[in-house]
DNA sequence: TAGGGTGCTTACTAAAAAGTATGTAAAATT
DNA sequence: AATTTTACATACTTTTTAGTAAGCACCCTA
């Protein structure tokens, strides 16, 4: 899925795009978490999309990482500046996927996506 | 990419996910559009696609289909009521792409998966 | 009668994303 | 010495999503 640097919507779904993305992004919220804190409050993520996604989205400047120095590891996930702009995304999309779901009660077809 | 019932997020996302949705909802906008027209508007699209997810949008009520009874054949689309919800969520995406632009010209990394 | 335009279908292929399974380090506990 | 805990890595496979290419119907015009 390349990305169009031209365009402002494709940079961001660059970022908020794929599967857990927006998921990991809502579980940190404005707290500190844990990886394995993560793994518990996302229990269907496999431990690889995790970690992989956490990386990325520290690449991407949307989070930020602090790893203690002790054993057993200890390492806490944060919302950067930039990542709690994606907070308010996040709650107009859960918004709308709320009417969906209410309407849906009513009888509507979904998207083949899901079948 | 399966959808969690019971989750709005991802309901939301079983229609506006994937590569071209936004993009076509975009398109059209408050406007009432021909197939070929969103074709031309957006050119990197294959048509099977645009067909497909004119289809998948149109079967979630989030595009109205109208077609005339004419030869060549002539067909429009346009956003129901639900669909027009979508696009003050587009907005905010793009408002969060342009951020992002701006600050990586200021030098910062980018996600995996634009490469 | 051979194209041309329009919206759409289908079979097939390729690429991208996600899942599974297994392994590592390093100290602390048993 | 074996076991546990925590965060992460890597190889490999499966599933999902997207792309290619070809064809169809219908009427009109050249």
């Amino acid at each position: 899925m390349l990305k169009d640097e031209t365009c402002p919507v494709s940079t961001a779904l660059s970022i908020i795009g794929g599967k857990w993305r927006l998921q990991i992004i809502f579980q940190i919220g404005n707290e500190k978490r844990r990886f394995g804190e993560l793994k518990r409050r996302i229990p269907t993520i496999s431990e690889k999309m995790l970690i992989q996604e956490l990386k990325n989205l520290t690449g991407a400047g949307i989070l930020n990482r602090k790893a203690y120095n002790e054993i057993p590891p200890k390492v806490e996930y944060s919302l950067t500046e930039e990542g709690q702009k994606i907070l308010p995304i996040i709650d107009q999309i859960k918004a709308f996927g709320t009417e969906l779901m209410e309407k849906s009660n009513a009888g509507k077809a979904n998207l083949g996506t899901s079948e």
